[in-house]
This record gives structure tokens, C-alpha cells and sequence, in this order.
DNA sequence: AAGTGGTCTAGACCACAAA
DNA sequence: TTGTGGTCTAGACCACTTC
């Protein structure tokens, strides 16, 4: 829990309480006044706590009415924002993702990665290729890249658990946001290895690039999922 | 232009100036204490602007630096948020998407869609059904569900054209936010009379859940996209 | 008329970056 | 040390919903 950031306090507070059921589906929260007294804070300070449940999905803000939660249910899984395995396994029962690691190492840019991470072609990258079999079945292959200059020590055990634990944990790496792209592509010779892909002969590729705070792009990652078990949402609000 | 909310209106102008190049990429904006003297605003209010930018991906907010303009060329697709057809013929050359509706009426909800709207089974519910052809091929089969008891009539003149510009314009329906769900599913019998499928056996299915301000669903589409045209891009800040 | 969320203000203090 | 963005406050007025 961080110390400070009273607002994120609350948000994750009343988060808890809905997800609980303390707060019910389609009740109407405790007004801002309310809140801001309970909370012994100011209305904007609610407000942001709010517009952060709102954001995610958990409340819907009605003007003259009140905060309506919404069924949290519904939408459990990975809704927009950076989708981790760690995220994903929590959703699920656990133990059901086991991970294998197919290749890791370091390498250097080359011409692909270096126009990706517009970096200079002999610049150290580390590749690592990991697959992960759900119910039995392998149907993700990850292709991951992360620049050496951000991420100096990657080893094969973390890989094999949650990189993103150990990038923002141990590291402690200013992760921002990612831009995500969704596309099809046909099976490559690496899928065929590496997948239980049925006869499948395309696949879903998620391809991620995550960001740090000042901006510059630390990782690239390919997900690529069979095409009978992806499944992707996203909770946009209005645009303005 | 909406007549009131100044922080609208300074990111729609910020907005303007960083595609314009007014502010040119990888240049820092104004800080927020200049731009609150240069729009004569609280310096809130040019915060709530920025957040606005930076939840765009047009900006990118460096704490002690000041914020710093993206990458527009980048990321001009449809980024996160409601898609309309509107939108995406306006980022591409426009004349090059042909609309053509196949079928559209009236029908009552029956088990499938009542139980989507959550509406009885009688419910009248519109039933539009269009292809999109891009550059010369029927690649996106658009099945549309609109609630008649929100949009009381809908012509299949309207449907030929942008239904949102009418939806929002002409009904002023108070659109706020969707859920979508990014799916592949095997073709069926209307995929391969509409589309050109080119031989793929399966469509990226993407389905949108339209809520209005009230919480209510009004519309359900599913738009269908053959496998090697579909592209879906998402700008996503960090959780929390 | 009373209560709700939406916007806006003018100030304050903090954490961080750069000089 | 100075300037940046991040958080927080206490108040104000508005638009909307409900009574």
C-alpha cells in the first residue's frame, strides 16, 4: 500500500467494498458530501476516488442521482490498462496457467527491434520466448523484449514467474502506459512449435509496448493466442 | 462546439495546435502556471485539459520536466473509446468506405436479445444489418440492435449514413460509455453473403455494448471484420 | 426546495528535475 | 534554489433529479 495519496486510499477502499458486496450492485453510494465527512477529506479528493471507479468500471456517475455500482461480475476480466500475467491468474482459479520458458538470452537489436525501440542495432536486448498452457492446453506464446539499458539483470527463474513483480518491485521501474494492437496474423513456424494450435492455422497477436514515465519504450511483447480461446474486452468511456 | 466547460474547450484548442504541429512533437508544452495565464483559467482547470491530452495519447505528463507532445503520426487510429464508422472514415482518405444495409426493421427481442438488453422478450428492438466495403472489398459486417424505446424511429436513409451523427444530433441521446469484447468466431451463412471472405473461415468478432448516462443498454453491435483486415489499437495509462 | 454530481477558483504544500 | 507537475483544501455556482 503506498503511504501517501489519500485519493487512491479511497479508491482502493471502496473498490474492496463493492467487490465484497458491503457496497451492492445497482445501490446508489454514499453522496460526495457523505464520503468526504466519512472519509474526513474534501469533495474534490472523493471525487478523484470516484472518477477512478468510474474509470474502472465499478460505478456509474449520475448527475442528480448518485454513484450506481455496477455489476462487477460481469466484467471480472482484464479490463483495459496493461493486462499482466500475474493480473489474468488472479482472475482465474490460479494454478491453472503453468508457464514455460522456450528461449532466453540476451541479444542485440538488429534491424527489427531497433526501429521498434528506436535504438541503435547493436544495442542488448533481452529476448525471451514463453508459453503458457491453460486447462492443459498451451494457447499463448509470449515474445517478449526488454531493453538491457532499463532492465540490467533478467534471469531465467524470473521469467518463469512474474516478470512484471520483479520489474516493479525489485527494479522498481516507473511503468506508465502501453499501446496495445490487435491483430491477426498466419501461424509461424515458432507457433507450431511452441502451441497446441488444433489445426488452427492463424493467430491472435496482442502486441504490446510499455512505456516508462519519461516515455521512452522499455519492452515489446507479442502475444499470440489461439484463435478459439482469445478473448479481449475493453471498457471505454465516452470520448470529451 | 459545446457553449459551456472551458476545460473542453482549452484541450479541444491544445488538442488542434499539437496535430496542427502549433506544438511540435518531442517539445514540452507550456507549463500548466503559463497555460492558466494564458487561457485565464485556475490552474485545475488546465490540469483537468492536460489529463484530457494525456488520456488521448497526445501528451505525455514528466513531473519537474512539464509535458511533453507525442508522437501524433503514430497513433491516429481509432484509439480507445467508442468507434463509429464516422470516425474511421475520417483518419482514412474518406469516399473509400461504401455502406450498403442489407437488412433493417423491426423485430421483438426474443431469448438472445432480451436477455443482452435486459428487456422483456416482446420488446420492439431495431434490427440493422450493413456490410462496409474499404477499397473495393465487403470486409466488416455490421449487425446492429437498437432499443425502440430509446430511438423511437431509425430509417434505413439514416442507416445508409453515420446512425451516431444522427443519434446524437438529431435524438441528442446521451451516449456514455460501451464495453467491447474482442472475439474470433467460425463464419456463418450471412458472413460469407455479405463479406468477401477470400477463403478465411473465421471473422474477428467485435461486440459493443452502448450504455446511455443512465446506466441503461440501448444498443448491441456486433461488427464481424474479416481476419487479415481487422486491426484494433488501445492507448491504456497504468492502473491506479 | 433540497440534494445530487459537474465545473471552477485561488490558494497551499509536496515530490521531483534541472541548473 | 527555482520551476515543474501531483495532491489537497474550502468554498462557490451551476445543471440536473427528486420531492
Amino acid at each position: 500500500m503506498t503511504k501517501s495519496n489519500k485519493y487512491k486510499q479511497i479508491f482502493e477502499d471502496l473498490s474492496e467494498k463493492i467487490q465484497n458486496g458491503t457496497y451492492k450492485t445497482n445501490t446508489i453510494l454514499p453522496s460526495e458530501n457523505e464520503l468526504s465527512v466519512m472519509y474526513e477529506t474534501s469533495r474534490e479528493t472523493i471525487r478523484k476516488a470516484l472518477t477512478l471507479l468510474a474509470q474502472k468500471g465499478l460505478i456509474q456517475k449520475l448527475r442528480g442521482k448518485g454513484s450506481l455500482v455496477l455489476d462487477v461480475s460481469r466484467m471480472n476480466f482484464p479490463v483495459s490498462g496493461l493486462v499482466s500475467f500475474k493480473e489474468l491468474q488472479s482472475s482465474m482459479g490460479r494454478d491453472e496457467i503453468v508457464t514455460t520458458v522456450h528461449e532466453f538470452g540476451l541479444r542485440t537489436a538488429g534491424d527489427t527491434l531497433s526501429s521498434i525501440f528506436e535504438v541503435s542495432g547493436d544495442s542488448e536486448i533481452w529476448n525471451v520466448i514463453r508459453s503458457r498452457k491453460i486447462q492443459g492446453e498451451k494457447i499463448i506464446l509470449d515474445k517478449s523484449y526488454f531493453l538491457r539499458s532499463e532492465v540490467p539483470l533478467l534471469t531465467k527463474d524470473i521469467c518463469e514467474n512474474s516478470i512484471y513483480e520483479y520489474l516493479e518491485q525489485e527494479l522498481e521501474l516507473p511503468i506508465d502506459f502501453a499501446k496495445k494492437e490487435i491483430v491477426v496474423e498466419e501461424c509461424t513456424d515458432e507457433d507450431r512449435e511452441y502451441l497446441d494450435l488444433e489445426g488452427y492455422d492463424h493467430v491472435v497477436v496482442v502486441k504490446n509496448y510499455v512505456h516508462l514515465k519519461d516515455a521512452t519504450l522499455f519492452e515489446y511483447t507479442e502475444s499470440r493466442h489461439r484463435l478459439d480461446k482469445f478473448r479481449f474486452v475493453d471498457f471505454a468511456r465516452r470520448k470529451h
